[in-house]
RNA sequence: GCCCCCAUCGUCUAGCGGCCCAGGACCCCGCCCUUUCACGGCGGUAGCACGGGUUCGAAUCCCGUUGGGGGUACCA
């Protein structure tokens, strides 16, 4: 089968989760159609027609989205193609053209309505229906001159064929709209703007889409946009009528679809926080599709080979935080040691805790430390937390305080005292050695739960009372500073 | 208002007429492991929205009700 599909969402605001949805699942369904020896292709086109609200920014993270999240385009922005150029602002030409046909053939007709004669109109009809009544549709060359004789400049606007249209819907089966309750509609503003409406569908035209998956908002635009396909390859402009497949909404905490303005939408939030691409990435796929009855951690490569939209559940999914983190930190033990050590230096270098370049004593203690360490995160983001009390100067280091307060009081301080002293006389210094005298010192000899003894030393010596491994801390933070940071809890 | 979509544990889901007095995961609660925190292991609570059909048999099919969501622009 020839696949070819895309992800085109507008550049407005920052990208949310549900649109990575939305691309991850056109992108799976591409790889997988050129799987068997199929041809797939995933086309990327930036809609922006909306000058008012379309930025360079937004454009730029949304490039960056995709390439962070690793789904490559083969088509679109940067990459090219043979039916581009990729965003809409740069094909005004090409609107103008199809445009022109479809007036040629009555598809279209011009309107000079004002949005207020509608409502006046209706209101004095009593119609159940919203939208334009197709006053203009046959409108005579003198109504027309009157028109604009006032100064009026038209709209374009389609003309809805009777009967109704339904389509089998990828998802949801057949869907029926009785084009009654779908009115006319605007093709291009009154200053010559081409609107989503056209450009949309003229695009996944020209563009030879053959299937369209987007998010369940747009269901409703479909019963207005398959006339449309229709009268584009009646004018040969295009050769099919692609397939629609609604994909159900990503819903936030309020149950209402999450939206740019909640904080739980911004996609970048997680990959700072230190999510690894490929694990939002299988928890998005999880909003809406299963690999299989008793599974939910899986890869990239085994979901396109399982992938079938026909598989993809049509009610709405609610993201859920806890759920994303934990099939995240599934993920982070899914990578490698190595793999984890390189993707944790930004956030490492973010935090201050490494120089960047990192040097090669920096290096050097980063890689003893990670395997301390690589199974206590879920996210990349707490590599900073866990491991900053190491690489910290002692005029740097801090304590947290509320830990400071509860452990290191006089008793813990008599602890921190009894750890120096044996310590102190340490001869070799690594994990075992140190293990076997702070428990001859603290447990043995002092009578001491184990809990007790150590939770002193830790916040003393790693400022928290969650850290890595103590014994092991120490070894890595050698003797020297090791007895500094002792000394200076008791100072 | 009108049109459309949706309906299995709190959440994400498996289930496509008998294998289901419904399976997995997250969350939550116990227990084990344990120098903290995590990891890991074991166990537990919890669900087919309701009402009619169809059928020998329904979570699965049909209709209705209720509930939720979306659309209703010279936004996308």
């Amino acid at each position: 089968m020839n696949v070819r599909v895309r992800f085109c969402p507008s550049p407005t605001g920052s990208p949310h989760v549900g649109l990575a949805r939305a691309a991850l699942y056109n992108w799976v369904f591409a790889r997988h159609a050129a799987l068997n020896g199929g041809q797939g292709t995933f086309v990327f086109r930036i809609e922006d027609t909306d000058k008012e609200r379309s930025t360079e920014e937004s454009y730029d993270a949304l490039l960056e989205t995709l390439r962070w999240l690793g789904l490559d385009w083969d088509e679109g922005p940067l990459t090219g193609g043979p039916h581009g150029p990729y965003r809409q602002s740069e094909r005004t030409d090409l609107y103008r053209d199809v445009l022109a046909r479809l007036a040629d053939s009555k598809f279209t007709y011009d309107c000079f309505c004002t949005t207020d004669e509608v409502d006046a109109r209706r209101k004095a009809s009593g119609s159940k229906v919203q939208g334009y009544d197709g006053f203009c549709r046959e409108l005579d060359p003198e109504q027309r001159a009157a028109f604009e004789a006032e100064g009026r400049s038209p709209v374009v606007r389609f003309r809805m064929p009777d009967g109704e249209i339904t389509w089998h819907d990828l998802v949801r089966g057949d869907v029926t709209f009785q084009t009654e309750f779908v009115p006319d509609f605007a093709l291009c503003r009154a200053n010559g703007d081409p609107l989503y409406t056209l450009v949309n569908p003229v695009d996944d035209a020209l563009m030879e889409v053959t299937h369209v998956l987007r998010g369940e908002d747009l269901l409703s635009s479909t019963p207005r946009q398959i006339p449309l396909h229709r009268a584009l390859v009646e004018l040969g402009v295009s050769k099919a009528v692609p397939d629609f497949g609604h994909l159900p909404f990503v819903m936030g905490e309020g149950n209402k679809k999450l939206s740019k303005r909640d904080p739980e939408a911004h996609l970048f939030s997680y990959r700072d926080e230190g999510f690894l691409p490929e694990g939002l990435l299988n928890y998005l796929a999880l909003l809406g599709w299963a690999i299989g009855p008793d599974r939910d951690v899986f890869t990239l490569e085994e979901m396109v080979a399982a992938f079938d939209i026909k598989d993809v559940n049509p009610n709405p999914a609610r993201f859920d935080l806890k759920k994303a983190e934990a099939i995240n930190a599934s993920h982070m033990r899914l990578i490698t040691l190595e793999d984890m050590t390189e993707r944790v230096i930004p956030f490492l270098q973010r935090a201050g805790v490494l120089s960047d370049p990192v040097t090669d004593d920096e290096r050097r203690l980063l890689d003893r430390a990670m395997p301390l360490v690589n199974e206590r995160m879920n996210k990349l983001g707490e590599a900073p937390g866990l491991l900053g009390f190491l690489f910290a100067d002692e005029e740097s280091f801090t304590r947290d305080e509320a830990d400071v307060e509860k452990v290191l009081d006089e008793s813990g301080r008599d602890v921190v005292r009894a750890t120096r002293e044996a310590l102190g006389a340490l001869d070799a210094w690594d994990t075992a050695a140190i293990e076997e005298a702070l428990r001859a010192k603290l447990v043995e000899e002092l009578g001491l739960k184990p809990r007790l003894a150590f939770g002193p030393v830790r916040v003393a010596v790693t400022g928290s009372r969650i850290s890595p491994p103590l014994f092991e801390s120490l070894e890595l933070l050698g003797r020297e500073r090791s007895l500094a940071r002792l000394d200076g809890a008791l100072a």
